[in-house]
DNA sequence: AATGAATGAGACTTCATTCAT
DNA sequence: CATGAATGAAGTCTCATTCAT
């Protein structure tokens, strides 16, 4: 692994582990184990760090949402899909899905960054969905931004909630969990 | 207003401005118009500073969350009640808010303040109320903790697009909420 | 003596002995036997306590440049006056004069700095001097700035040469020094 | 050109432009289109990278001061050709000139190269001439030194005045200066 | 109680230099 | 010879905290 990797890996590793606050460069190093020169022969600065693991985590998630979804199948289908995958990257990437979920308003996100499309722009499959099941008469009529923050809300609070162990998540629980979000927003 | 009331209303402006992580003494001291050592009159160090102030934050949400909360009402009135006291809260008191819910997990705050109840324990209250709807078979049988995720998290989503402006939040789309909310979790 | 003039006064000091390139906090604050911080609260940053530096070495050479001149005096003897002020600065404050002739236009002294003009502005005096000279007819017809560039450059080769001890500068050769540049523009 | 000159030239060229405290290899390396190693195959360190470029700027200038001196001409000539050779010098290698004169007596500069006398050692050349005026009873019987600095001192007063465009050169003025130092040393 | 000058640990960053390729 | 990734000593500067007034 080269080094690059290494120092934005440990980076990552801090800022679950401490915030994003406490990192400092000397940990950073240390666990990185590379001298304190070298991350500058990468990075200009800290926050160029920090923003290139953000993209990086940003970019990761925008891959893994859209894994497997198939235009083709119904509507419920495609939505069960979606929302679990946002579930399954949120519980096998924990420490990618909390940068971005804790950070992304940070001052220290650059705004274009923040405004960052997923690759395949996962959040226009996302919003056309709704409206297609809007048109359907299936998903109720209401603002369909409103509709995206419900479901993404309910999925974004689950895990947390299982982050700090409140609950396991059994096969059946996570079914639970997409029923609810489906059911959030049928009419 | 006290000196002491003073560092804290700036304090908690300085992090919501710019995030708990820049805000300095410095900034606190000019913007609470005190001397520097004024500051250590009143707390310990900037640690204490910062719990004390979400103390506060803490203690003024849990006195809103049961605001008019009459036992009495229906199930359905009740769950309105409490949800629309928390949508309620974030919409008047975006600060402390949005302070709860950034930094609750942040290692600044410790874990006892992190575990604190509310006053008359909204929580608690909550919970109870999605037992009693479960044992009445109109609220769907799954983890009561995985169901108060669920509709916190949707009150959640909701109020962080409204701060972004994604959109505004009328009576009827307020309305839609917490029936979104409320029919996650019927059976 | 305050802080502040501790730490100008060991700048100073340490520019003259080691060059401004090689000059550094540590030195400056062992010498100032202040604390690193306290630095901090009288400059803005290494730049500013420079310049800070160089405009008061500026001001004070030039109160001393003036010193004793007399408009009611014959030409010559407000010539000699200026120069002999100038020679006796230069021997009187070494520091002060080579940090002047040496970093004026160094990169780190700020341009507005460089253009400074001294107080009664005794760069006016020289010149128009010269230019009442040259309407006299007792200095030659040349450009007065150049004319002026001429008999400045004289003391400064003569105090350089004073300085790594080419020779002494008894009264005599002050004199011939005063003499050598009076001459030197003269029809 | 080889890689030694390019290296050398880029110095030189950086130093003029920025001054010797800010150049840095990586700017050396970039300007001269060198790897960072390729610097220590030719030169022991930065302060010999230094030391080597104000070495060939003395002995190049050594070489000017002297072109076309016949000992055979008048006093006066040969003063004339000395002060010219400088001028010129100055004028055509402002970059060199300038470097000579800021830096001889940095400590970045070795005391032994400091000392450095030209090939054919201008230097001597007019300190005899100046004792020989003297011994003819033309030129004033003051410190020979002294004499050299008053000389030396017209020259790179108006060259630097020249560099900052206070005025320019013309061929009058060249002859003005040079008849200016002339007269500041005649009986 | 209120102040703010002084402090120093520790943060970020630069840069000359080395060394394996 | 030529390269440039890696290095770490040393630099500048920040900031929470102390303490005499």
């Amino acid at each position: 692994m080269s080094k690059r990797e290494d120092i934005m890996n440990a980076t990552l590793d801090l800022i679950d582990e401490e915030g994003l606050q406490s990192v400092t460069f000397a940990k950073i190093l240390k666990r990185a184990k590379v001298g304190s020169g070298t991350v500058f022969n990468y990075f200009h600065n800290k926050e160029d760090l920090v923003n290139e693991v953000y993209r990086d985590a940003r970019m990761h998630m925008g891959q893994c949402l859209l894994l497997g979804y198939n235009s083709e199948l119904s509507l419920y289908e495609r939505f069960k899909c979606l929302q679990l995958n946002r579930l399954k990257f949120a519980i096998t990437f924990p420490k990618e899905f909390r940068f971005i979920d804790s950070y992304s308003y940070s001052p220290y996100i650059s705004t274009e960054l923040r405004m960052l499309d997923d690759p395949s722009s996962s959040r226009e499959v996302v919003m056309s969905l709704i409206i297609e099941g809007q048109k359907q008469g299936m998903i109720k009529e209401m603002d369909a931004q409103l509709c995206h923050s419900v479901i993404h809300g309910i999925i974004t609070a689950i895990v947390k909630g299982y982050y700090v162990q409140k609950y396991p998540l059994s096969e059946q629980q996570v079914q639970q969990t997409l029923e609810s979000s489906w059911k959030a927003i049928l009419v």
